[in-house]
DNA sequence: GTAATAGAAGATAAAAAAGTCTTTTATTAA
DNA sequence: TTAATAAAAGACTTTTTTATCTTCTATTAC
């Protein structure tokens, strides 16, 4: 559904919200521990949505990851959007590019229902709301 | 959602299916060409599958893919799976080898709602039920 | 049986995605 | 102002996916 790098920058903007709740920021290596991934690599990604505007940082001593005002309320389908783009709300689901309304595809409008709803629950999720779940088990967000 | 490598096996079987209709066989060059993938990559695809049993196959002059009997019936998501496994249908939305009912991670709930809709969606839609939509317009299997 | 045809199979190549390393720049505490 | 810290940026490597080419084998028409 996601790829990797998307499936790293979910969890990675979920355990920032959670740990930069009181003003506080987080650094990579914490980051990448804490959800289990490759430093370098989350450190990348997390440059990019850095520059997207998605999650602000700071360097130098005491400097890391952090979100602050309405960057806690960015929704997955935030995230997905500035790493994967919107093919997986907008694309055909058999890759045709002339699929369209007036001219669908075999599988046309079952797959418009369930993008849809996709997108739905995506919007609706906001990274803040995932804290309070997560104080109660922090290891959800480990591979293992 | 789908790799490429399934798209062009969904777009393949669809095309089969309504070419060999009348017991007739079609060959890769003519597939390749009606849903517009790769002569080569196609071919490799379709042995795959035929391998798998969701297509059959005869080699020599007047050979080719067809379907006959059950296999006009598979469903989309018996091509799914043939290609890209279950990871779509089973696998957690974020990644994470340990998210279970018992231990959800922050998305688990949501992501299971849709994910039924997307297998039910891909159970439902048999290839041969596209044949009928598909004789008023081949070129929507192409890409341009 | 023979020649032509067309898929099967294996090797190879190109492109994209994922992951790693090194150097630079900004920030802060002392 | 200096040393330590931590992110930014760019180069590079590995792995996976996608795509291509060549040789082999089965089938058919004649």
């Amino acid at each position: 559904m996601f790829s990797k790098t998307c499936e790293y920058a979910i969890r990675a903007m979920i355990f920032i919200a959670q740990k930069s709740k009181g003003g506080n920021r987080v650094g990579i290596k914490e980051i990448a521990k804490a959800i289990d991934a490759p430093e370098y690599f989350i450190a990348k990604i997390l440059q990019d949505l850095g520059r997207k505007g998605l999650v602000q940082s700071l360097k130098g001593p005491t400097g890391g990851f952090y979100q602050e005002g309405e960057t806690s309320q960015c929704s997955l389908a935030d995230i997905v959007k500035a790493i994967d783009g919107d093919k997986l709300f907008k694309g055909c689901g058999l890759g045709l590019k002339n699929c369209s309304e007036t001219r669908p595809c075999p599988i046309h409008n079952e797959f418009k229902v369930v993008r849809e709803e996709i997108y739905n629950m995506l919007e609706d999720a906001k990274i803040g709301e995932f804290s309070k779940q997560l104080e109660k088990n922090l290891t959800f967000l480990r591979r293992r």
